[in-house]
DNA sequence: TTCATAGTTCGATCATAGTCGAACTATTCG
DNA sequence: CGAATAGTTCGACTATGATCGAACTATGAA
């Protein structure tokens, strides 16, 4: 009866339609305005204004001002892992309604986590990492070795940059539709950039799909 | 907006704060029976009985029969790593909050989660096995090495019957205290029952908090 | 300044669901 | 067979909070 009381407030807060219609909008990754989550959710934007609110004192969400708009993102990287964990203990629930569509197979298939690459093609990703040891499991800790570095040097991403900030380079998060690790951290949501930019992928407007093209499919496959 | 309308209900649900003094009590790994629950939540047993119900049909919880009792625990480890990551939000939120009490002292040093031990000692055994090449992490499994197996046996542990069942033997279990992996599955919790018979440690009553005996601190601290 | 758009605040309405008392079933124990 | 204990079901009460309309502030554009 310790802390039951807080873990029931912070679950409430989630345990809204509304609001966990917006919490899902945003593990996009992607910041969202007050009126973009609004329509996601369904409510008016007074509605969602008041639920926003709500979502910040519960630090669930963190805000960013931008002339006269709002855009809301999650708060952390542990905000987005509990959300895929409450999505896993459903999708276990029901093991027969998993593949209920093909959006569902697409998310399983490749979506972005947060600010990430999951589903089947970042546990690929992340599994080749380590077999050509660019990441190294020292500990419970993910280290990127020197090699490693090099390697994601010569794709494109500024690791220098990424290591001089104070947020962790790797981090691992687990899958909900596999039970696997994948890559997060600020090296994962590089690489999902760099993805981008190469074109290898496309985001689905107002949803997790990635849906990657021909050619980023076979690069992919090429390069991990 | 797709898997939004499952999160929302399955956080609704903990996010009672009734439900999760119930689940929060249920953490301690122990079936508790529906009149313990109640109590532990404060509410009547009538009031019990409706959520308890609840919580088994939104398979948050597990139930057992025996007799006129019956025996209430949580549904899987995932379940338990979900309220964990709650727990660590409202840690993370408040970092002032953290140090609340000794309760809050005892509860980082050594306590039940679920069905194994966690917390400092929980890591100290988790990083000890490791560093014993008892355990070793290959891809993002946790196995069993032989050299563990024979020093698991010789600890008293019947590593045979726990291979033999089809739960997975070792498991990672993250820590909110500490935010580092300690060991859970089968064998984490054979360790736990086993220090128990060795008198090493006793559990208080109605709470996760596990206390060392003078003896059992020292042969731990040797042992691992 | 005037207009348009983004977001907030207030107030009233309404539905959901948590609560308990009372009466029920089920199991165990003499 | 009762008597006692464990748990369930039902019904009525109530409080919480989600919702929207209307009126508000704030930023940007013309």
């Amino acid at each position: 009866m310790n802390g039951s009381p807080n873990i029931a407030r912070t679950a409430a807060l989630i345990g809204d339609i509304a609001r966990a219609s917006m919490l899902s909008a945003l593990m996009s990754g992607k910041a969202l305005t007050a009126s973009e989550l609004a329509r996601e959710a369904g409510v008016t934007i007074q509605t969602a204004s008041s639920h926003l609110s709500k979502l910040e004192q519960g630090r669930l969400l963190k805000v960013r001002k931008q002339g006269r708009n709002k855009y809301f993102e999650l708060a952390s990287q542990d905000v987005a892992n509990v959300l895929e964990g409450l999505m896993g203990l459903e999708a276990g629930t029901h093991p027969l309604k998993t593949r209920t569509g093909p959006s569902d197979a697409a998310l399983r298939h490749a979506r972005v986590c947060y600010n990430h690459l999951a589903g089947d093609m970042g546990i690929q990703l992340y599994d080749s990492l380590l077999a050509n040891q660019y990441l190294k499991l020292a500990n419970e800790k993910l280290i990127l070795t020197r090699k490693g570095a090099q390697f994601v040097r010569e794709f494109g991403i500024d690791i220098e940059h990424l290591q001089s900030a104070k947020a962790p380079v790797c981090r691992e998060c687990l899958d909900w539709s596999e039970r696997r690790s994948h890559l997060a951290g600020s090296l994962g949501r590089a690489f999902l950039q760099r993805f981008e930019t190469l074109k290898w992928i496309k985001r689905e407007e107002g949803s997790r799909i990635v849906k990657f093209s021909r050619h980023g499919d076979d690069a992919f496959n090429a390069t991990f």
